[in-house]
DNA sequence: CGCACGATTATACGCGCGTATAACAGTCGG
DNA sequence: CCGACTGTTATACGCGCGTATAATCGTGCG
């Protein structure tokens, strides 16, 4: 007895690309790229390898709609958390930061999805510019958040600030992530509040009061 | 006529060794880890795919130690950068940070061997101890010089410094070469220095004398 | 000097990949 | 209610992959 015919499901056409692009980044977050081939996302998405070719060019195509919908999905996240807090702009920057250094985005799954696609950012001037969009997308957000604060600078100051906390938060997501075993829980969020503190001359750490990883902690 | 025989050319076991792994870091900067095939680090390091298989017990054993040897030379270059500087602790650790901001470890085919490994370091238990020990050993530098810097601090102080440090670094390494047009020359180098010496509370922009990138800048 | 051994090349195998194409099955306007 | 349309499946093709194995070549030892 063969296997039966796969039964005729049809779906609307959203579905099956968001299914097939979240296939293909559980696939690549879970097994490095190699592990992403049609068949095995096929599988995942629940239909037969063809279909992929119905609704994307390539693979290539479907690699490039999941890795746009990997950046997107993380600014969103930033976007996110500095929508509800209070109006102060310590809490809204502490809310930024501790958005990016907590799950979800704080994943080592995350890390290497992100990792897995680097080598096409730099071949393929689409992704490429999509990295770029989002990486200044995400240094702008931080440079408007650092504007707000009471402070006086000096001309310049902001960009070259914004920077250097987005390097900060970047590197403590890639080893956070690897490397949890290293840190305490919420350690990583206390460190990354702290050193931006520092650089900018204020203190994140007495307005962490409304974050979810604060609740009655850091005596 | 069909091509002639390949000429048999006898070399050390070592010549060998280093011929294979450096064709494979190459190839997987270059075109990501797909590009490595057992045929193309072959070609590119003169001989036939064959003899992979003779000094490798399989092209896995290869990538590792491709692997192996990347955090090994990036470690190196920091070991490197603190030899020749004079006593000065803030002269050291400036060296250190400009040593890991700047070419040849500042590059866009470093970040992308180091991402390409990036799923196998998670997968991989060998791999994983590999990274581990090449960051624990980098921050423990960092930290070693942090605290032969004349300052009072807390206990437990500089370990948070040095992972905050580390995480600077490591965020404006992968930046800096992704995105090498958004920055000036020099500037992730100034930016770092900066940024550390406000973490640390010092000035580290004033001990750059004898970096080869300040030869009479920042004015 | 010759022969045994190890380094190197040549060839082949089987598998899984991405892709192309034809068959099939629901859906919807007439 | 039927035929055109399109979402979906099934099957096949060719290529390049990692690997295995046999043939070849140089070198050093007795």
């Amino acid at each position: 007895m063969q296997p039966a015919r796969r039964l005729y499901r049809r779906e609307s056409e959203e579905s099956r690309r968001t299914a097939l692009i979240s296939a293909t980044q559980e696939l690549v977050a879970e097994g490095g790229p190699e592990a992403a081939t049609v068949r095995a996302i096929a599988e995942r998405a629940g239909v037969t390898p063809g279909l992929i070719r119905h609704y994307f060019q390539s693979k290539d195509e479907l690699s490039r709609a999941a890795y746009r919908a990997l950046m997107d999905g993380m600014t969103a996240k930033g976007a996110d958390a500095i929508e509800g807090v209070g109006a102060g702009p310590e809490e809204r920057l502490a809310a930024f930061i501790a958005a990016s250094l907590r799950p979800p985005v704080l994943d080592a799954g995350a890390v290497v999805l992100w990792a897995g696609y680097m080598h096409k950012v730099r071949s393929d001037p689409d992704l490429m510019a999509v990295h770029e969009a989002s990486y200044l997308a995400y240094r702008d957000t931080l440079q408007k958040l650092i504007e707000t604060l009471p402070r006086a600078v000096k001309p310049g100051q902001t960009r070259v600030e914004a920077i250097a906390c987005n390097a900060l938060i970047d590197g403590l997501w890639v080893e956070g992530s690897l490397l949890p075993g290293t840190f305490e829980p919420g350690e990583v969020i206390t460190i990354g509040l702290s050193a931006v503190s520092a650089i900018l001359g204020i203190n994140l750490l007495d307005h962490t009061a409304m974050l979810p990883d604060f609740g009655k902690t850091t005596p």
